[in-house]
DNA sequence: AAACATGGTTCGGCATTGCGCAACCAAATT
DNA sequence: AATTTGGTTGCGCAATGCCGAACCATGTTT
């Protein structure tokens, strides 16, 4: 078996449609830093020749994926890439049937309210409810951020059988983000124990200073635990005391209407407050 | 020159990828009707030999695009599809820079507000403040409605090179969804007319019944009209007069604030009123 | 329980596709 | 005018991805 290319992908990757792979993370290239890319830029950035990276701009361009400047030349992302994602978000169900127990939540705390899934060791926000600005981080629909630190991460974690989440979390470094963040492994599983016996959880400024949150579980019909809400609150002016006492019972309620909406049997589980 | 194969695109797809254009569709297959396809569904459905839908499903699934049920073995759209759409969708640094604006335009009229760009003859929405559910249709981020017959489709064609709305408008056919939609082109251009020089549009009930609402253009720093604001509101509750007074003023300003956000340099213009 | 049906997975062989390369343009810069 | 930079083509060949058909693994019918 001479390796004479290197098909890194562990060789399961037979069946993988290469050009396709291409093409996607060639769309991925856009971000905050550059929204908009050359065609040299792109070519130096995915180590393709300039031939190459025409011909996949080109398509893409001719699918409504890119837009290019007629002047200067440069592609920007296409409003059609809200088809791939949007049509998608919307085909869960999931934001729809959240959207009003959010609106509930976000009114009944005044503060702000997300909604988030996993994705490998990441939570990524699907909805959310604010008022504007008093966030620090910029959040928006889409966003990522690391399960480890996050309240709905860590809800979230916590349902996974121990052995998934041991290879979920393989490979993350747990970057110590504050003074607060937890950083090992152990810790974090005596924290998910916590959280599963208490219904909730709650991280203290561990993914920024002066911020803090609460963060329940969703279940859906089949008695999976598919997405968490949280309420996100600025630890100068809301304590961790009143957290607990004024907003996670609150937060309960919403997680729990959400889990029926979505056709949740509830079960009457015993909390500890 | 043999046409031997239908190689329908024009010709000029001589450099079109063709698997990325197929993978990006298989992507399009999700969606409200169908959150959850099998290979078999997905195979009849592309046309496609089990085979090839096979390689494509496994080569978005190994990149994340698609979640399989272990079970079911049954396909849904990944969470990583949003990487696409909104990696994008924050380069564009439209929506985060008027979220406060739409947010402040919400809070002093009480009505659903909406951000949206054109996209051929549709509009898209891309950022959007309401209650829960005042609105009638469902709309999400990410959601298309023809252009012609809502408030911010005719302000961003208003604001368009004739010549380019021709070209747009080929090929649409102007439905009528409830006796008040325009459905003459002609009558089109002369709204747009007005539009240009009232500096926003209202459309009275032309989509659905019950709904009118006011929409205005958002400049940026070269001069271009590039999304719409609107306001939203109910027949019911609102008369065109009250959302042409109350509203219309507020929304002006916003869209104006936001466009000078984006670098817009504000000229003086005379609105009529 | 055996036969059947359904739908997912795998393989081999070959036409097609898409790649690198290198030339060709078209603008901007010197 | 000469040079540079970056976008657009064309060619020939190797790798890619397609078809068809077999193989499996479950669930269903008789």
């Amino acid at each position: 078996m001479p390796n004479h290319v290197s098909d890194f992908e562990t060789g399961d990757s037979r069946y993988m449609v290469r050009s396709l792979a291409k093409g996607l993370s060639l769309l991925l290239c856009f971000g905050r830093e550059s929204p908009s890319l050359s065609l040299k830029e792109l070519a130096e950035r995915m180590g393709w020749s300039k031939g190459t990276a025409y011909r996949f701009t080109f398509t893409l361009q001719q699918l409504g994926y890119l837009d290019q400047d007629p002047t200067t030349k440069r592609y920007r992302p296409g409003v059609k890439v809200l088809d791939l994602g949007f049509g998608c978000l919307s085909s869960m169900g999931l934001t729809e049937r959240a959207q009003s127990y959010l609106e509930e939540l976000f009114q009944k705390t005044g503060q702000p309210v997300h909604l988030a899934v996993l994705d490998d060791a990441d939570i990524v926000y699907v909805a959310r409810r604010a008022d504007r600005s008093l966030t620090t981080i910029n959040l928006y629909v889409g966003a990522r951020l690391p399960a480890y630190c996050t309240s709905m991460g860590k809800v979230l974690l916590a349902y996974r059988p121990r052995e998934e989440v041991r290879r979920l979390m393989k490979g993350v470094t747990m970057r110590r983000h504050t003074p607060h963040t937890v950083t090992s492994l152990e810790r974090l599983h005596r924290e998910f124990e916590q959280i599963r016996r208490a219904g909730y959880g709650i991280t203290d400024q561990e993914l920024e200073l002066g911020v803090h949150s609460a963060a329940a579980p969703i279940w859906d019909a089949s008695g999976q635990v598919i997405a968490a809400v949280n309420v996100s609150t600025l630890a100068g002016r809301v304590s961790l005391e009143e957290l607990r006492g004024r907003f996670v019972p609150r937060l309960l309620e919403a997680a729990d209407r959400i889990s029926i909406a979505l056709g949740h049997v509830t079960r009457v589980e015993a909390r500890a407050v």
